[in-house]
RNA sequence: GGAGGGGUACCCAAGCGGUCAACGGGGGCAGACUGUAAAUCUGCUGGCUCAGCCUUCGGAGGUUCGAAUCCUCCCCCCUCCA
């Protein structure tokens, strides 16, 4: 296999879409390091596993040598993506801005080669481009264009609200190609529109139009919605170890072969061979366990995920209490307190109405015994171990 | 500017004078089971020291013994026409 041909195999890996390949193929030819650019949102700098999808590919172009723009929408977060929720965003201040950056570069660079990693803002050029420029640039495109990307077709069609400015957010992305003379951006599918809009954009200044790699947007815990903050399906890569491993683990077995193809850095070979062992009757729980402790590994370093794995197997296989319980004190008074008081009180569950109920279901256990009797009063003087559900812990002081 | 449609709990969506703390689905949570926080099944899902009481159906008033349901004004969204 040539060079430019393994080149080629390791970026289409996992791809979702390559446009145009046989231009992508011209543009590794050359032998320059090609100026790859992805685009983030500056409001978000909590990184989760779906994000690390597009992270994990311009990784893959670092190993081939080229140079990566990470570029931040500082400029283009005030519109906010119109993904089809339709608020505007409040601008953010230079600090904040400058301080989610760092976030990033804290986050990603577990990922990244900071050597061959350029980080850029676009307010940079948007701010020069000036109300003339982005009335120019607005003229580069037509409403019935606008209206062909999905998000916004949907939008009409099911008579929910479409800004205006949301329509530039798209030709702001595209200029950002312009200025940065992108040869390869990243993006996920649902980028497409985007995307494609740089090429536009470029061909017009007289560049050569950018490739364009789009990368499956992952599916979050349930299985079905794209993983995000939003819903609450994530698996951020600042959070805890151990949380991130249970994550994981509570994956679906279906949904844990869409990680391994995705988020784990063994060959597909090896991952093929996994398959087949399951298929020969292995216990999938196991290869679950592999691929949490690999992710665990990469954000936390191996102890931390041997440490996750122990944790883990003590918890949920033999129903240990956690070694990590927060502590809390409750005051009680002379007369004591019902165990839902105090359970509202410890911050294991919201309400007291929700703490009547978890007893009410057997989901409560006092030092590991479950409760029945809702009115139980507890005295002041003890610690006591709290549980609701399988997860939630504390150790109480009394007071 | 004109005409019409619509705003119900975390989301979708019934209800259109009392039996409504509000059907159903999704999501979430709990229990059982297990191979794990997979899958499956069952239950719960406004608040409150909870057999009782209190606050909810875009907002504010009003009619009524009684309103999510009727009336008035206001706010917001959508469609068609200009």
């Amino acid at each position: 296999m040539s060079d430019v041909a393994s080149a080629l195999a390791l970026i289409k890996r996992g791809a979702d879409e390559v446009l145009i390949e046989a231009e992508l193929v011209e543009k590794l030819k050359s032998g320059r390091p090609l100026r790859v650019k992805a685009g983030f949102d500056p409001t978000a700098p909590d990184l989760h596993l779906g994000h690390t999808v597009l992270i994990n590919k311009m990784r893959h172009f670092q190993e081939l040598g080229h140079q990566v723009l990470f570029l931040i929408g500082d400029f283009t977060g005030m519109i906010g993506d119109p993904s089809g929720k339709n608020s505007t965003r409040p601008p953010l201040s230079r600090e904040q801005i400058l301080e989610n950056a760092r976030t990033y570069q804290e986050q990603v660079f577990k990922i990244l080669d900071p050597e061959r990693t350029e980080i850029c803002f676009n307010s940079a050029w948007m701010n020069e481009l000036g109300a003339a420029g982005m009335i120019r640039l607005a003229a580069r495109s037509t409403v019935a264009r606008m209206l062909e990307r999905d998000d916004f077709a949907k939008r009409y069609s099911n008579e929910q609200p479409i800004a205006v400015h949301e329509f530039l957010y798209p030709l702001c992305q595209g200029y950002d190609s312009v200025a940065m003379k992108a040869d390869v951006e990243l993006g996920g599918t649902d980028q497409k529109f985007n995307l494609l809009m740089g090429r536009e954009l470029q061909k017009h200044e007289g560049q050569a139009p950018q490739c364009v790699v789009m990368m499956p947007l992952l599916e979050g815990l349930d299985g079905v919605n794209k993983m995000s903050k939003s819903l609450g399906n994530y698996i951020g890569i600042a959070e805890p170890a151990r949380e991130i491993f249970g994550k994981v683990m509570s994956v679906s077995d279906q949904l844990m072969w869409r990680y391994y193809e995705l988020l784990s850095f063994l060959p597909a070979g090896e991952i093929a061979a996994l398959r087949r062992a399951i298929e020969e009757g292995r216990n999938p729980r196991d290869i679950k366990v592999m691929l949490a402790q690999e992710l665990v590994a990469r954000f936390h370093g191996t102890a931390a995920a041997e440490d996750a794995l122990r944790d883990f197997e003590a918890r949920f296989q033999r129903g240990a209490l956690p070694d990590d319980m927060p502590e809390v004190s409750v005051l009680v008074g002379s007369e004591g307190m019902p165990v839902f008081q105090v359970l509202k009180q410890a911050g294991l569950t919201g309400t007291t109405s929700e703490a009547i109920r978890m007893i009410g279901q057997g989901g409560v256990r006092l030092n590991g015994e479950r409760i029945e009797d809702k009115g139980l009063l507890l005295k002041a003087g003890e610690t006591v171990v709290l549980q609701v559900g399988k997860r939630k812990f504390a150790s109480v002081v009394l007071g």
